[in-house]
DNA sequence: AGGGCGGCGTAGACAGTGTCTACAGGGGGT
DNA sequence: ACCCCCTGTAGACACTGTCTACGCCGCCCT
């Protein structure tokens, strides 16, 4: 259980699958590629990942950890809990944009929901969960009323994956014209689920 | 082009892929097996369907059509322009959890961003703009101010398809607790975006 | 009626994939 | 010094989507 100075076999092998997948997209993510990619031969990868599939949720591991990473300066540098929300939201949605390939990736639930990594791992399915936690926390503020917290929070954060996908699609633009703007679109989001900001 | 009496093989094809994916999920439709489901070797789609994706897209779009009629059947049957969206939503969420594998895979554009059928059918993207047109002349009903229609319209449009799909991975579930019930939150997201009831 | 012909489906080849298994090389511990 | 285990290699296997060449059958034309 040494680590050469070029890191464990393991993590370049994430490594490569994360530059494949932002840079080619969540199609693009093959076993032996990722391989390819990172200098060893096409069997290299089972020593440290049982499937495919395993490797893959280790690569959108990496997605959630930067996302949460994204969540946790963007809520820090919010003032009230309102503002935290809307920066918890317009991250989402960036990440979406930016990061299209790995957002593919994160919720393509049929290639990974295998348990994916090493048994001392969290499942992936529940990478989220503290996110949400946190969010509702900042919600019940938010309305005053924290009964309802919980599912408004799940209404907007339904809302918000779908907004994230249909405009990375173009869906949205296609149904409103190519004019249409994410931002204002986000603010009717945030206006709807949690009250106008004047409220 | 003379059809026997079972139907075309082109529809063969599509039946054969239609029932697979509902059968066995979209991570099973591969080209061979839909011919091998269809009784013809594995050559013969190439005659009708250029590429794999292209007959995908033709099997995608009976999902699109089979979602338009639930659509129209539900609104037919809804008294107010309210009812009339609540009905629409619910027929969405109800789509997405019964036909899982078909929902999957008409939002799987990675797999049909080809045209995908013959020259004078509509672009697949495009399938669900006359829906949205029909949804935002009821939202502006429901509003009263017709300027603000689109954006709640898309609003709402994309919580909807969200809700759909975190509700059919079980991610809202693994968040509210597992008594949670899908029309609670489906009441909370139109309420959310059209106003209470009473109003 | 007989002869071509064109469309339809078959069958094989090809490159590529994920998984599995047998094997070589090297380092550390006894 | 020896042995063993760990790590990575290399080949096989079944399978996939695509492409190409080839038969077959029914139709139209003379």
């Amino acid at each position: 259980m040494s680590m050469d100075e070029q890191g464990s076999l393991r993590e370049r092998l994430v490594d490569a699958g994360v530059e494949l997948v932002l840079a080619e997209g969540s199609g693009a993510v093959g076993l032996r590629e990722i391989a390819r990619r990172a200098g060893v031969s096409h069997g290299a990868p089972r020593r440290y990942f049982a499937t495919h599939q395993a490797l893959l949720s280790a690569v959108a591991r990496r997605g959630f950890e930067e996302l949460a990473g994204r969540f946790e300066a963007a809520v820090a540098g919010a003032a009230g809990p309102r503002e935290k929300v809307a920066a918890f939201a317009r991250v989402y949605v960036a990440f979406a944009g930016e990061r299209r390939g790995m957002f593919e990736l994160m919720f393509r639930h049929d290639l990974l929901n295998g348990d994916g990594v090493a048994e001392g791992q969290p499942r992936l399915r529940e990478a989220t969960r503290p996110l949400f936690g946190e969010m509702a926390r900042l919600v019940g503020e938010c309305l005053g009323e924290p009964a309802r917290a919980g599912v408004v929070t799940a209404a907007l954060w339904t809302n918000l994956h779908g907004l994230a996908q249909l405009w990375g699609w173009g869906s949205v633009q296609l149904m409103l014209g190519e004019q249409a703007r994410v931002d204002a679109l986000l603010d009717a989001v945030l206006d709807a689920h949690l009250g106008p900001v004047a409220a």
